[in-house]
DNA sequence: TATTACGTTTACGTTAACGTCAAGAAAAGA
DNA sequence: TCTTTTCTTGACGTTAACGTAAACGTAATA
C-alpha cells in the first residue's frame, strides 16, 4: 500500500483526464456511482474513485445504463445476500453476457462492411477522373451489396 | 430474380418477427430509414424493406443512432457524390472503424469480468451454508477486485 | 484590491427513440 | 350486416444522460 493511492484529484482533473465535463461527474454522484469525499464543499476524488469511474466509462462504452452500472458496482451487497437474490443477478449476469456475445457479432460484421466501404471509396480516390470503367465498378459494388442485403 | 423477392409484409408481420412495435415502424419511416409502398393507406413492405429493417436494427445494436444509420444506407448518395464529400465519408467511416475496435476491445473485458463474476457466484451457490471458508474466499474475491481496481 | 479561475447548488432545457392514447377508416370473419 | 381486427394519422408523454444558465463562495494571482 506504499503505492500512489492516497493520491486524490479535482473534478476538473478527471473531468479533462477522461474527456468528459464536470457536470457529468457531478450527476454520476447525484446517481450513486460515486461517492467523493468533501473538503469543505469542495469534492475530493480518490484513487478508488478514479477506478470507478474508470470502470463506469466502460459499462458505458458497452452499453449499460448508469443503473445497471450502479447495481454492478455493488458487488458487496452481492456478497452479503440471499441465495434467491444471487441466483437472480446470476441469470441477469448470462442473460448480459449473451447479450455482448451477440453484440461482438453484430460489431464484426459492421466492422467488416464499413472495411468493404472503405476499400471501395479508396480505390475510387485513387483514379482523379470518373471513367466509364469506374461507374461500372460502383454499379458492382452496389450489386454486391444489394446482394448482401438478401438473406 | 425468381426467389422470394416479390413477397409482402404487413406492418405487423414485420414488428412480431423482429420483435418491436408497429410504432416503431412508422417511426423509421418517418425518419426516412424505411419506404414501403402503399396499397391505399396500408403500408406494404417488400423483401428489400425486409432487409433493410435488418441492418437498421444490426447498426442500432451497435451503437449508431438513427440518423446514422440512414446516412449509411444512402450509399447511392456516396457512389454520386464529390470527392471531398469522399473523403469526409472516408474520415467518418474509419473514426467508426477505430471506435467499433475499441467497443469489442471493451465487451471482451466486460464479459471476462461478468464470466468471472458468474464463476464465483456459482462457486458459492454450490455450498448451503456459509461457511467460514466462504466469508474468506468472499474476501479474496473482493481483495481480487479491488487489485484489478487499481491500474 | 480587483480579477481570474475554479468550485458549489438549484433548476429548467434538450435530444433520441420511441410509448401511449385518441379517433377514425378499412378489411376480414361470423 | 355486424363485429372484431388491423390499420391509419396526429399529438402529447416519457426516459436517460447530461447541457446550460443563474447566482453565489473561495482561492490564487496580478
Amino acid at each position: 500500500m506504499l503505492n500512489n493511492a492516497s493520491k486524490t484529484y479535482s473534478i476538473s482533473e478527471l473531468a479533462e483526464e477522461f474527456s468528459i465535463t464536470a457536470r457529468a461527474l457531478r450527476f454520476y454522484e447525484d446517481k450513486g456511482l460515486l461517492t467523493p469525499s468533501r473538503h469543505g464543499q469542495t469534492r475530493v476524488f480518490s484513487a478508488a474513485d478514479r477506478a470507478r469511474l474508470r470502470l463506469v466509462l466502460r459499462g458505458k462504452r458497452v452499453g449499460f445504463s448508469l443503473d445497471e452500472i450502479r447495481e454492478m458496482l455493488d458487488l458487496e451487497s452481492i456478497t452479503s445476500d440471499s441465495p434467491q437474490h444471487l441466483g437472480l443477478w446470476l441469470k441477469r449476469f448470462r442473460t448480459r453476457i449473451n447479450a455482448l456475445k451477440q453484440q461482438r457479432r453484430d460489431i464484426d460484421d459492421a466492422i467488416e462492411e464499413l472495411e468493404t466501404g472503405c476499400a471501395w471509396m479508396e480505390a475510387r480516390q485513387a483514379d482523379l477522373e470518373p471513367s466509364e470503367e469506374l461507374k461500372s465498378r460502383a454499379r458492382a459494388f452496389e450489386a454486391l451489396s444489394r446482394a448482401r442485403l438478401e438473406h
